[in-house]
RNA sequence: GGGGGCGUGGUGUAGCGGUUAACAUACUGGCCUGUCAAGCCAGAGAUCGCGGGUUCGAAUCCCGUCGCUCCCGCCA
C-alpha cells in the first residue's frame, strides 16, 4: 500500500504516530517558508504542513504542488495548537508534519474548479465526467446509491430473495417502448432487443417455482429523455409466487422504512403506515396520478355549481364534456398581474386556452375581485367558496376544459404554488401508494384499447365481466408506489389464468397469430403450471435522486447521457468503419449514409 | 416531431448598436513561518459557438446552423 491512512481518519489521538498519505492536492496555501497542503481522497481532507527548518527536501516538493497533482506524504500527526483547529474539518484537530514528500503523478490545470461547487456548464461537467466525480457533490451521491443498492440486496437476502441475471440480448416487442435494437452477425436481418425491463423473463421465473425473485436490473428504452428520465437506467425488478396485492404492498412499505431508516436517518415520513389513493382519487384531488402530498390544497370540481354559468369559458367547455375545477392559492390575493400571467404562462404551455382567476376579497360577504369575478352570480361565488374553504386573501384559479388538460394545468399549478409557498419540505418524504388503475386506456390515435401497465397485468376479479361490456371502466390489480411528487415504483398482480389471458388479448385486439409470434413463449410456459404471482419494479435512479435532494437524474448516474441521448465523454453513438456493417449485414439508408 | 432558455479569457458572469470588451475566480511569477476560500504585488490570457445578412459600424439586431438545457408529444 502507497499509505497507512486514508484523509479522512487521523484524530487527535493518533498524535505522534507516523504515517503515510496519498491523495489529491485540494489547495495549497505557501507562506513562501511554511506551506499548507491539503490532502484529499474520497474519505476527507488532511492539512500537510511543510517546514523547511524541518525538511528542506520535502519543503521543495512542496513547492512544486500544483492543484490535483497526485501526492505521497509521509510525517507525523501532530495535534494542531488550540486556537488553531479547524472545526469544519473531521480531521481538523490535527496535521501532518512532512519529513517526505513524493509527486506520484503530476496533473494539468483542470478545466473547472474540482475543490469547491462552484457551477459549471452541463456540457463541460459530462465531457470532463471523471473529473466531475472527483467532487463531493458526486461522491457523495455515488456513495449514497451504494448504500441503497447493499442494503436492498441485503435486506431481501434476509427475506429468502434469490437475485437472478437475465439477459441484456432479449427478443424485441412492439409494445410498449421502443426498443433499442442490436443487430445480429449470425443471423442476417434479424435483431435483439435490449430489456426495457425483465418483465416477462421475471414472469417465467416464477413458472420456474424461483418463488421469490430480485434483480438490480439495467433497463433500456429509446425514447427522448428528461430531467428524470434517461435511456438506460436501473430498477429493483421483484417477483413473488402465491401472493396478493397486499403482500407485494406491504413487503415493499417495510423495504422502503427500513431503508430509509437506514441510510437517511434524519429524514422523516409524512405519514406511515403509507396513505392510499385510488387513481381516480389522485387525479380528481391532486390532477396527477403521482401526488405531491407534503402539502393538501386539493383540487375542487365545480362542474354542478357553475352547470348554469353565463360564463362562456365554463359553460363552453361543459357542453364538451369537459370539467370545471378550483385551485386555491391560499393568502396569494396579493398576486400581481405579472406574477398571474406567469401562472397562465404554465397553464398554456400544458394545452390551457388560458387561465381564468379571481381574487376573494371577503368570504363571509362572498365578495370576490378582479379576473372573471363579474361573472360570477352571487349565488355561485357563495357556492365556489362554501366548496372549497376559500378565505378571504386567497387566490382562486380556475380551469375549465377536458379533464385530462384541467389536471395537467391544475396538477402543475398546485406545485408550482407549493413551491412558491414553501411546501414541499425536502426533510419530509410523503410516500403513498396509487391503487385501482384502470386496466386498459383508450388510444385516440390508434382507435384501440391499450394497456396501461402491460398485457399480463390481471384485472380486479369483480371487474371480470366488465372487460367486454365496459372495458375502461375495468380496474386493475396494479399499484404504484409514490413519494413528494415522484413515481418511484409501479407493479402489478399478473394473469396466471390462460382464459383471463385470452380475454385480455381480445381486449387489446392482439390476434392469434400475433399472440403466439409475440407471446408464444409466455403463453405457452403458463400451460405448464403458472403460479399466482405478481412484483413490481422500482426506479433506482429515481429514489436516489429524491434520496439526495437532487433535481435531475444525472446526478446520481456516475456516466449520463445528455439531453440527446449522446455520451460527451466517449462521443457515442459515433460512426463505424464499412466492414464492421457488412460483417452485421446493414446498409445505410437516406440521410443517414451522409457523414 | 414541437416550443422555451442559454452559449463572451481556463471557469462563472457583466456588457445588448460605437467601450481599450468589464468583474470575480483560476493560472504564471515575486514577497511572505500558522494558514485553512490565506494575504499583498505584478503578469499573461477572449478572433464574444459557427456561417450568412442588415448597418458607416455588430458580442449586441435578423436568418440559418451546432452544442447544452427545460417542457409538450413519447415513456406497455
Amino acid at each position: 500500500m502507497l499509505r497507512t491512512h486514508t484523509a479522512g481518519e487521523l484524530r487527535a489521538e493518533n498524535e505522534g504516530e507516523s504515517v503515510v498519505l496519498a491523495g489529491w492536492v485540494n489547495r495549497r496555501r505557501d507562506h513562501g517558508n511554511l506551506i499548507f497542503v491539503d490532502i484529499r481522497d474520497r474519505y476527507g481532507v488532511t492539512q500537510a504542513v511543510f517546514n523547511p527548518d524541518h525538511s528542506a527536501a520535502a519543503h521543495a516538493v512542496g513547492e512544486s504542488l500544483r492543484g490535483e497533482y497526485v501526492v505521497q506524504v509521509k510525517g507525523t500527526v501532530r495535534k494542531r495548537p488550540d486556537d488553531m483547529t479547524n472545526e469544519t474539518l473531521d480531521t481538523g484537530a490535527i496535521e501532518l508534519l512532512v519529513d517526505e514528500a513524493k509527486v506520484l503523478n503530476p496533473a494539468r490545470t483542470p478545466p473547472f474548479t474540482l475543490n469547491d461547487e462552484a457551477p459549471v456548464s452541463e456540457e463541460l461537467r459530462l465531457k470532463y465526467r471523471y473529473l466531475d466525480l472527483r467532487r463531493a457533490r458526486l461522491q457523495q451521491n455515488m456513495v449514497l446509491r451504494h448504500k441503497v443498492v447493499a442494503f436492498i440486496r441485503r435486506w431481501l437476502d434476509e427475506q429468502n430473495f434469490v437475485e437472478i441475471e437475465t439477459p441484456i440480448l432479449i427478443k424485441s416487442t412492439p409494445e410498449g417502448a421502443r426498443d433499442f435494437l442490436v443487430p445480429s452477425r449470425l443471423h442476417p436481418s434479424r435483431f435483439y432487443a435490449l430489456p426495457q425491463s425483465p418483465q416477462q423473463l421475471k414472469q417465467l421465473l416464477m413458472v420456474s417455482g424461483m418463488d421469490r425473485y430480485f434483480q438490480i436490473a439495467r433497463c433500456f428504452r429509446d425514447e427522448d429523455l428528461r430531467g428524470d428520465r434517461q435511456p438506460e437506467f436501473t430498477q429493483l425488478d421483484l417477483e413473488m409466487s402465491f401472493v396478493d396485492t397486499e403482500d407485494i404492498l406491504a413487503l415493499n412499505e417495510q423495504l422502503t422504512i427500513d431503508l430509509v431508516h437506514e441510510v437517511m436517518p434524519e429524514k422523516r415520513f409524512l405519514q406511515t403506515p403509507f396513505p392510499r389513493l385510488s387513481y381516480d382519487e389522485a387525479m380528481a384531488r391532486y390532477g396527477s396520478d403521482k401526488p405531491d402530498l407534503r402539502f393538501e390544497m386539493a383540487l375542487v370540481d365545480l362542474s354542478e355549481i357553475v352547470a348554469h354559468s353565463t360564463f362562456r369559458v365554463f359553460s363552453g367547455a361543459l357542453a364538451e364534456g369537459g370539467v370545471v375545477k378550483l385551485l386555491v392559492g391560499p393568502g396569494l390575493a396579493d398576486y400581481s398581474r405579472k406574477q398571474i400571467d406567469e401562472l397562465e404562462a404554465i397553464a398554456k404551455d400544458l394545452g390551457a386556452k388560458g387561465l381564468a382567476w379571481a381574487k376573494v376579497d371577503d368570504a363571509t360577504t362572498a365578495t370576490l375581485s378582479g379576473g372573471i369575478s363579474k361573472f360570477l352570480s352571487d349565488e355561485e361565488s357563495r357556492a365556489i367558496l362554501d366548496a372549497s374553504g376559500a378565505e378571504g386573501g386567497d387566490l382562486l384559479l380556475f380551469g375549465a376544459d377536458r379533464f385530462e388538460t384541467v389536471s395537467a394545468v391544475l396538477g402543475r399549478l398546485r406545485l408550482e404554488l407549493g413551491e412558491r409557498l414553501g411546501l414541499r419540505d425536502p426533510e419530509v418524504f410523503a410516500y403513498a401508494w396509487i391503487l385501482n388503475f384502470p386496466l386498459v386506456e383508450w388510444n385516440e390515435e390508434q382507435a384501440r384499447w391499450d394497456a396501461m401497465h402491460h398485457p399480463f397485468t390481471s384485472p380486479q376479479d369483480e371487474d371480470l365481466e366488465k372487460m367486454t361490456s365496459d372495458p375502461g371502466a375495468v380496474r386493475a390489480k396494479a399499484y404504484d408506489l409514490v413519494a413528494n411528487g415522484w413515481e418511484l415504483a409501479g407493479g402489478s398482480i399478473r394473469i396466471h389464468n390462460r382464459e383471463v389471458q385470452r380475454k385480455m388479448f381480445d381486449l387489446l385486439n392482439i390476434d392469434d397469430t400475433h399472440q403466439q409470434t409475440q407471446f408464444g413463449h409466455m403463453l405457452e410456459a403458463f400451460e405448464y403450471g403458472a403460479p399466482p404471482h405478481g412484483g413490481i419494479a422500482w426506479g433506482i435512479d429515481r429514489v436516489v435522486m429524491l434520496y439526495a435532494g437532487e433535481p435531475n437524474i444525472r446526478e446520481v448516474i456516475a456516466f449520463p447521457k445528455t439531453a440527446a441521448g449522446t455520451d460527451l465523454m466517449t462521443a457515442a453513438p459515433s460512426h463505424v468503419d464499412e466492414q464492421q456493417l457488412a460483417d452485421l449485414h446493414i446498409a445505410l439508408a437516406g440521410k443517414a449514409v451522409k457523414r
